[in-house]
DNA sequence: GTCGAGCTACTACACATGTAGTCTGCTTGA
DNA sequence: TCAAGCAGACTACATGTGTAGTAGCTCGAC
């Protein structure tokens, strides 16, 4: 499945936030876009099987989240990996650009030893 | 500028090769494509400005990049930094995934140290 | 019961992208 | 010199994506 950058945006909202209306998405995305804009995302979203219905409030419907977050990550990583050509350059240019710092890397590295 | 995955790889294989022909970018790509897809390609990264003809040899025209790898690739981290949330969650990932060993870790505190 | 606000469903459209065919002209070898 | 072949230019088209309007339904308030 491949997520458009739109719908990542959508996406995030929805981790984030879990079950929410079309209404608290699109305030969620500070209303650069019309809100049947973002309804539009949502129903395609829905098609791709990214998210579900969970049920009605009122008039509105509810959305969730259907596919883990994680794996959609590591998705968009390793295809960047590709493109850069690994961990190391991609490590590179993060300190590079000075992204990365002394202390991250210490964070990591104990994170690693457990 | 945004540039598609297709357009990525082609530059990339031009960034690796320097100085190519349509024909020779084609054979590096492992021909998946048609050899008018990757020239279609290719008059696309001119329009764009990513890519610049250099001379003609024989009947064929020759073309390098025209923008820098690391101007581009950082820009591509730099999306990827925003999807899922910074340096720390990345390299979360890296290490769940088994992409990021203690050794590279270790290779790039060196480099931070310089 | 009715009406208005709000929501959904449907439709539309321009531009990007992946894909590739065709036509025409240049180049080079015979 | 002339033709075959290779290359470029142009054209085409389906699908994905960002964007949003409109029509009609539904729920709650009065």
């Amino acid at each position: 499945m491949h997520l458009s950058k739109f719908e990542l945006q959508v996406m995030a909202v929805l981790w984030r936030g879990g079950e929410l209306s079309v209404r608290e998405v699109h305030e969620a995305l500070s209303k650069d876009s019309a809100y049947t804009t973002v309804q539009t995302i949502l129903q395609r979203l829905e098609q791709k099987g990214a998210v579900r219905r969970t049920r009605k409030v009122g008039n509105a419907l509810m959305f969730e989240a259907a596919i883990a977050r994680k794996a959609v990550h590591r998705q968009l990583i390793d295809e960047l990996l590709d493109l850069v050509g690994g961990s190391q350059p991609l490590l590179a240019h993060l300190v590079d650009s000075g992204k990365l710092s002394v202390e991250d890397l210490e964070a990591i590295r104990k994170k690693v030893r457990k």
